[in-house]
RNA sequence: GGGUCGAUAGCUCAAUCGGUAGAGCAGUUGACUUUUAAUCAAUUGGUUCAGGGUUCGAGUCCCUGUCGGCCUACCA
């Protein structure tokens, strides 16, 4: 409030009334204009008036609202210890109105008020709620010539609610006619602008629940992803697959290449990394007889943010017992074609970037990884060429080549830079080289390759997913390649469960974050996750003040 | 982390060559009993992100910092 921060200015710069006149009168004689700036509204300025000025408290909204609340207080009405039990969200009293039937129904609505429309002795209103908004059309004779005029100091972002009956106005809107209301919550602070919405997209994180309230895209956007991950349960329920937890708490962070977050349990006196994939202990799941299994959950990578990475994204792994990547292929194609026809109500989607149309019906393509690379650099024989022709020819293409690099690091900058983005239309990479993952299987007939896709669509990766390598001394091998060394990394615990026997099986992870970009057109990931990472603001002042 | 662009009223945005910040919405007051970004009249509201510098004079130019966007890097 405008007296805190006062007080919280130096007393230096604090400057009293008389001082602050004889600055401004000393401003306009720079510029020769004297009397209309000294203030523009009020020529005979008096000493009089400037003692009214700092009662006056139009200007402040908050203020404003806090002393109205003192106001309905000292009526003996709190709103903060009101309450209501609504009949009806805003879609179902619409959807119950009957055509033709003005008045029949009555309901109980409730939600915050968005917009007003003041007529004088009648007002419309609309007011918001999960499901969406509906209108409410609040007349003086039908409220009352005492509640009235009450209501009519209520404030967009109030909590409201009316009883009354449906009908639809002369235009055609579904409405309720309010007999009474109450006002259940006073909001203190005011809305963003009604038709612009809030755009700063600094704000629209930190506070999100006003870009809830007045951006229906953000609204409508994360909606949809809830409802793409009820789908994704619910297909994978119907299939036999059994949702499990497993540890976000992990010794070793296993089952990707990705730096952790460290963290310490005081009573363990214990180190920690948060979990960078669900995967080795879900595969412990198969070794403890769980033939289908998931998991949706958090991970954390201690990483760079961009408009594809936050710190924190959620992670869908799945796991088939006596599957390999092929059903997984089978499995993800009709996951995905029936969650654009549940949620999306279409299968075909416009990519967002490129503006191509993405038809999920269509057939989906298959290509060898190697085929890919093959194609792009016009070279049959790229996979036997020297590094220092590979290198040649990747810098030909276009691409940065780091002196330290694999061969196979070489081939995969191709594949991510030139091939990948290139990828709209849904298509699975298969069989990529040994090398970019430990823990798929080999193929039986080209052993520099494994038994694995990468679905792309939207020039995105969005799932991979592999025949699962259950060798225990494979698996040994391939970890301890990785980790050069460091057996610190390696999470011995899971090879010796392997030892125990886990069934051959596939296993597929989808990216929920990346899929909902894809899905809902957003631009970025911080559009689909509600509290995207953000640098802690260093001033506590702005929000609170 | 590096490069680059940005931050002006509660919100959305203006402000010419450096000349002392203005509009719409919201708020306040008034008119209007079926409106649709309702309309009409009047009106309040500014530490121009913060701190320094140049200048008679800085929203504007320079430096430093904070936060954000985009690109890039680390990473699937």
């Amino acid at each position: 409030m405008r007296p805190q921060s006062w007080t919280d200015m130096s007393e230096g710069c604090f400057m009293p009334e008389e001082a602050r006149c004889r600055a401004w009168s000393e401003a306009q004689l720079w510029n020769g204009s004297v009397v209309l700036h000294l203030r523009r509204h009020d020529p005979f300025f008096t000493v009089t008036d400037s003692m009214s000025d700092e009662t006056d408290i139009s200007h402040d909204q908050h203020a404003v609202r806090r002393q109205k609340l003192e106001e309905l207080r000292a009526a003996g009405s709190d709103p903060f210890r009101a309450n209501v039990k609504p009949t009806h969200f805003s879609a179902e009293a619409i959807a119950a109105h009957v055509e033709g039937e003005d008045n029949a129904i009555t309901v109980t609505v409730a939600g915050r008020i968005v917009t007003r429309r003041d007529m004088g002795k009648s007002q419309f209103v609309k007011i918001l709620d999960q499901e969406g908004i509906i209108q409410l059309y609040v007349k003086k004779d039908v409220i009352g010539e005492e509640v009235y005029p009450i209501f009519k100091k209520l404030d967009l972002g109030d909590f409201i609610g009316v009883t009354g009956t449906l009908f639809k106005t002369r235009t055609g809107e579904i409405t309720v006619r309010a007999e009474s209301y109450t006002l259940v919550t006073k909001a203190l602070r005011p809305l963003p602008e009604k038709f612009h919405g809030l755009t700063d997209p600094d704000q629209r994180f930190r506070q999100r629940y006003l870009d809830l309230i007045v951006n229906k895209e953000s609204r409508d956007r994360l909606i949809t992803r809830s409802k793409i991950v009820s789908h994704i349960r619910r297909f994978l329920e119907d299939r036999n697959f059994l949702e499990v937890e497993t540890p976000v708490l992990q010794g070793v962070a296993g089952g990707a290449a990705a730096r952790p977050f460290d963290t310490h349990h005081n009573a363990l006196g214990a180190d920690f990394v948060l979990r960078i994939s669900l995967e080795l202990y879900l595969k412990r799941m198969l070794v403890g007889g769980f033939d289908r299994v998931f998991e949706i959950g958090r991970n954390f990578r201690n990483e760079g943010i961009s408009r594809r990475h936050n710190p924190e994204f959620t992670m869908l792994e799945v796991y088939e017992a006596y599957g390999d990547y092929r059903t997984m292929m089978e499995m993800v194609q009709g996951m995905l074609r029936t969650l654009c026809d549940d949620v999306l109500g279409t299968s075909k989607i416009t990519h967002a970037a490129s503006g191509e149309e993405i038809d999920f019906a269509a057939d989906w393509r298959e290509v060898p990884y190697k085929d890919l690379i093959r194609e792009k650099t016009g070279d049959a024989g790229w996979f036997d060429l020297s590094k220092e022709d590979k290198t040649a020819k990747a810098k030909e293409l276009g691409c940065k080549v780091e002196a330290d690099w694999e061969e196979f690091e070489i081939t995969n900058e191709i594949f991510s830079k030139l091939i990948e983005p290139n990828l709209i239309q849904p298509t699975f990479v298969t069989h990529l080289p040994k090398e970019l993952c430990p823990l798929a299987k080999l193929n039986l007939d080209d052993p520099s390759v494994l038994d694995v896709f990468e679905l792309i669509i939207g020039g995105m990766e969005i799932a991979p997913a592999y025949s699962e390598q259950n060798d225990p001394d494979v698996q040994r091998a391939m970890f301890e390649a990785q980790a050069g060394g460091e057996q610190q990394n390696v999470d011995q615990d899971f090879l010796t469960a392997l030892e125990h026997g886990m069934p051959p099986a596939g296993g597929m992870g989808i990216g929920i974050d990346r899929l909902c970009i894809l899905l809902t057109g957003a631009e970025s990931i911080r559009d689909v996750i509600l509290y995207p990472q953000l640098r802690p603001e260093a001033t506590s002042g702005k929000a609170e003040s």
